[in-house]
DNA sequence: TTTTAGCACTCAATACTTATGAATGCTAAA
DNA sequence: TTTAGCATTCATAAGTATTGAGTGCTAAAA
């Protein structure tokens, strides 16, 4: 009963917050959503709140904000979890769609998330030391340069544009790369470097200026132990009161996000969904909530949703859970109509 | 002689505008360049200069700054030409280190123009439609998924990854790129599509569901076609005063930037170098500098800064140039040198 | 004719002062 | 246990005064 009332003001609370961004006294709270308690009594509540931790004050008389712990509680026990049906009818448009690559699905998918919650959104690519290499290819463009086309079993693509020291015999750089392909093909990403190295001895029989062509292979090669990060929708960030009008704040946030290393702890967890909230020890009014998918070629993604720690997390976890699990189900799907018509045949 | 003196004062007073990127008065030029004159002789001077449309108030009684026109006729007319030799040796550095791929050397060459100045700096790739398709290959990466990598003449790598819907035939699908690649290759990328149209009934041949591929190859055709365009180090923006507190200004600018588009304009000239100050209509405080260079592909590429107004256009003109004409040298040498060792064989 | 000294004037920026009002905590009565 | 009432706090906004870097103009000096 008590418990309920107190549960009750927080939700209140922390939603109002979320959309107003500015502390919320108890005659607010009354008022907009009609309470049947007088302001003496949900001040007693929030005093309560204060003491457990779950809401902060700016200053001496000024109105509540959630603390990092309130989210948490909210987010934990408080949530509606309902999903937004434009998410959905727009998802449905996108995977409705036939014929699309499965990057244009995914990216399309995360732009929808990123529209839909007004948050940056992150897609991460599956661990790079996992992955195997599929092919090497060597285009020749003229005389003096070529490129090389790296494809991994995950889809990644990574190329390198050399100058060509001398005129290469096209024919011998040919054959050169078919053996090459041959050692290399299924070789995991982490191996590359080595595998490489012990290969040398092959190319310098076919190639007399064989060093352009290693060190354009090894330098591919260390970009792919890199991770893949795509970032969309990164402007929603500047809408956001807390960072609009700091620019100091924008930049440190905006370089951050381009740093995979740091986003990395934040949603390598191995739990489905993963919610950081104001954990970040440099942004501490930053939160990313992220979500694993599964690919059917078994690697693993994450859609994440970064914004400020007031953010809207019923609105982003919710639709964060239903477009990974709806990805996950579209490509399973397509992967059984796959087996079932072989079967047939 | 009069004239002398007040392209002085207007000299000064824009450097000293570049630095401060406060309004400059009479007396602080007199203090800091140890002018002979006395401030109302200055004054005189910038009224005049202020007449001819060169300088602007900000208010009744405040200092002068440069206008558009100002900074246009400083740098066609006032501008030292002097390459800082940082850049010289950085660059150097750069080009000395043999092995590179192009693409690597023209994103090194550019991160150092754009640390070298703070400002952020823009490669922009060849035009795509002058552009011909150089290979077409398709890596399967399990039953269910292939990607398809598609190389241009000037080295530009496009790749798609789609599902099969049905387990395909890899060698019928081996043997229809084949014969697809015969068919392609060497056509303009403005072509493409058409041609791709006419050979669908290859494809309906070899396989069944030829959609999905013609659909992939389709999509990937169309973004051939649009502006390549890398961007390097757009935080430096975040440090110009004239952004920094002005998140609305910075989003506009950011969004600006990533819409290749809108630059375009602003650096499709034939010119060797172009300047643009302040004539993006839609922010008038902003100035994009570019310069053209040619890779022995015979394409045309252009690295161009963009910066506010208030930008240090001597240093940034300077630096473009020095490093355009650096790179041109850098690929025709090796070129050279392959003819060379050709002909001595 | 050109330059300069001197003076009145303007106006952004800064600091100080003073409401205003939305919030609180606490006490005492319902 | 809840509520009404009241003194209190403090960010925000508005009003006021001060400062100083700058101008234009005039009249004398060069």
């Amino acid at each position: 009963m008590e418990r309920n009332r107190r549960d009750l003001i927080l939700k209140h609370l922390v939603e109002h917050f979320i959309k107003t961004a500015s502390p919320v006294g108890s005659h607010t709270l009354i008022e907009t959503y009609q309470l049947p308690f007088s302001s003496a009594t949900i001040r007693n509540e929030m005093l309560a709140l204060e003491t457990d931790g779950l809401l902060e004050k700016t200053h001496t008389s000024s109105g509540r904000i959630p603390s990092s712990k309130g989210y948490q509680y909210y987010v934990e026990h408080l949530r509606s979890k309902s999903v937004d049906e434009r998410i959905k009818q727009q998802l449905q448009v996108i995977l409705s769609q036939k014929s699309q690559s499965v990057n244009d699905i995914i990216q399309k998918s995360s732009e929808i998330l990123s529209n839909m919650t007004k948050l940056a959104s992150m897609v991460l690519g599956p661990n790079a030391k996992q992955e195997k290499l599929m092919s090497i290819q060597v285009t020749p463009l003229d005389n003096n340069s070529a490129t090389a086309v790296f494809v991994t079993d995950s889809g990644y693509v990574e190329n390198k544009t050399f100058v060509l020291p001398k005129k290469i015999d096209k024919d011998a750089l040919a054959d050169c790369m078919n053996l090459i392909n041959k050692r290399l093909r299924g070789t995991p990403v982490s191996e590359l470097s080595e595998k490489m190295n012990a290969i040398r001895p092959i190319l310098e029989d076919f190639i007399t200026e064989h060093d352009v062509v290693y060190q354009a292979f090894a330098q591919a090669f260390i970009n792919f132990a890199s991770e893949r990060l795509k970032l969309y929708g990164k402007d929603s960030l500047f809408n956001q009161p807390e960072f609009a009008h700091d620019g100091d704040k924008l930049r440190k946030i905006l370089t951050l996000l381009e740093s995979p290393n740091l986003l990395k702890d934040f949603t390598k967890s191995k739990e489905d969904l993963s919610i950081s909230i104001g954990q970040n020890p440099q942004n501490s009014d930053l939160s990313i909530v992220s979500s694993k998918f599964k690919l059917p070629g078994q690697q693993e993604n994450r859609i994440a949703l970064v914004g400020p720690t007031r953010m809207d997390y019923d609105r982003a976890l919710s639709a964060l859970e239903y477009v990974t699990q709806m990805l996950e189900k579209y490509f399973e799907k397509n992967q059984e109509k796959d087996t079932k018509e072989v079967k047939t045949k």
